[in-house]
DNA sequence: AACCGTTGCGCAATCGATTTCTGTTGATAA
DNA sequence: TTATCAACAGAAATCGATTGCGCAACGGTT
């Protein structure tokens, strides 16, 4: 019940408490000999600092918040374990805020990190938010802030991400190049960058292409099973496509299975790509053609990124310009498109 | 960059710092002009206290603990996200420790948690733990502790969890029903104590209903892949299953595409029935009939048990038994099993 | 012998909020 | 008019760890 405080280890050593703190940092003011008479001591009753005192002194935290839109096992799982395993190599502990897609509640956590003095702030937006005015409190307080995935523009801020307009385009590219004339695309809420940026990848090729770009091909839904109604929807329509793009695992999840309840069979009927985290489509059947976005490896290089940060101090400099980091993608063939020489047969 | 302390307010309202400190916690000593003054100003300031020195001054944090043997795509999401809605509803924020299946790491996830004076701590334990030692640091700095869903028995603390047992016969029992002859069942790690459970479900259901139970029929994966492997080789044997239990989200997940991948017909060759949190089964195909195992409202179980506990100290007293609170499951009946008249057919 | 630098450690302030103990008003009752 | 008691607010201690400053003791220098 009670715990052991440097007071207690001073009365017990005969020494005085700043002592004591000093000989358990290795402090070159303090003797060899009461150093290690100290430290075992300290070892023998199981001292452990109270943080709560240190934070308080050093107005700063081993808690990094991670703040993203929603706990959801698309996508994120990967992300956070990516990070917290980085966080916790450094000595930090994880500090888990998520907004349920809401900006008051994502204001709210910024305050929370606040509150608690955290050593830093992780975050992906959530689709409310297109400025970054709230974290203002938190930069101000000269906690060094790094964006994932989910970032904004122009905020100033660290971003470590994806190129999703490059791989949308690739992935979008690989269906073309496999001979569809007709290709759909399934998307995630419009609001948030990474959709516009995937929207305009798939756009772009399209165009390029020279392929139709019917609206009523470019769906959007914010869940798997927003997903998997816009796919029923679209094979509804007079003229269905043969080419699905699914701009992510939650998206893929839903219309994959609306894609088989309809009995295509794919890729003849329909050939499908999408973006993953790449856990997903290795269980799914039929196994999926995608652009593998390493959700792990964007974690670690996020949570890398921001102890780097709070090591340097670097964010603090008045004329400190936010560092953006990408991510590359990789290009994963799988059976859900026709083989590229297929174009040669037609 | 400069934070607004107690001080700046008493200051700014020409009084001391506690009656501030009164003021705005509505102490009756305290005038309601003063005290709205007061208010106000701490309004316009935007003050907000610092935890770190409330902490210290009172001991205890508005931080809990959640210790999870590890951060997957399965069931801990939903798990997760149950636990931080409840504990958000009374003002905690959540600490997230991934003791990646190791109880090297939990334990000094514990530690972590003893550092952090955290308010409470949420656990499911390690495959490597079989005791509860470890918890005694945390425990006798009278932190509330409960077990959820991955617990141990006689450890004395509150337990959050399934019928791991009743629930894996129900499963079963449907399997049987439905007129499977030779039943294979895919299970987690041995280790642990669900698998423990749901395998003993699993054993005494055949026994009763006098079917086979050929040790080659009992599987045992630690990860998706590896059930994969399993449900590969179960099917390689000269008398392959005519019905297949698989444990969990994660164990299905790798067992269906294997099903699949063997050019089964599901259920005419082989029927199949999981146990699952319920997100998964409806996007896969063909849709698994499951007992569903909602993590959400065990997360939501448990962080409200938790917080009742930190609110009443009721753990404190001295012949304090750990209470058991068990969510009940719920059959989802889907194609993958036969139509129970099947029986009558034979 | 007077001086100086170094070593080794203690004193006390500090971080921000809370709380106990006091003390000072002003009002009311005697 | 004085005793008494609210109402109100300040001083100071406290939580645990850290750190600037001071200082005693000792050895070496001139």
């Amino acid at each position: 019940m009670k715990r052991i405080t440097i007071k207690d280890l001073a009365q017990q050593a005969g020494v005085n408490p700043s002592t004591v703190s000093r000989a358990l940092k290795d402090h070159p003011d303090i003797s060899p000999a009461l150093r290690d008479r100290v430290k075992q001591l300290a070892e023998q009753l199981h001292y452990r600092p109270n943080h709560m005192a240190v934070y308080l002194r050093q107005r700063t935290s081993r808690l990094v918040g991670l703040v993203i839109p929603e706990i959801t096992m698309f996508f994120y799982p990967s992300l956070i374990k990516g990070v917290e395993q980085v966080l916790h190599n450094h000595g930090f502990s994880l500090v888990m805020l998520p907004s349920n897609e809401s900006l008051d509640r994502e204001t709210e956590n910024i305050q929370i990190c606040f509150d608690n003095d955290v050593a830093g702030l992780l975050i992906a937006f959530s689709r409310e938010t297109n400025n970054t005015e709230h974290l203002a409190l938190l930069e101000e307080a000269g906690a060094p802030i790094v964006m994932v995935d989910k970032v904004l523009e122009n905020s100033g801020f660290d971003a470590v991400v994806l190129d999703d307009y490059s791989d949308a385009r690739a992935a979008v590219t690989h269906l073309v190049a496999t001979g569809c004339q007709r290709i759909a695309g399934v998307f995630g809420n419009p609001n948030m960058h990474i959709t516009q940026l995937r929207l305009k990848g798939f756009t772009d090729v399209l165009k390029a292409s020279q392929l139709p770009l019917d609206p009523e091909q470019l769906l959007f839904a914010n869940d798997a099973a927003e997903a998997q109604e816009c796919v029923q929807q679209l094979l509804r329509a007079p003229l269905p496509p043969d080419g699905l793009f699914a701009m992510s695992d939650e998206i893929i999840t839903g219309a994959l299975p609306a894609l088989l309840d309809s009995g295509r069979k794919i890729p003849d009927d329909c050939a499908v790509v999408c973006m993953s985290d790449g856990l997903l489509p290795h269980f799914l059947r039929p196994q999926v053609t995608f652009l593998r976005h390493d959700g792990f490896a964007l974690g670690q290089l996020a949570a890398e990124r921001l102890c780097a940060m709070i090591k340097s101090g670097e964010h603090l400099q008045a004329d400190y310009q936010g560092r953006q980091i990408v991510l590359e993608a990789q290009l994963i063939e799988q059976e859900t498109t026709r083989p590229l020489n297929a174009l040669a047969l037609k």
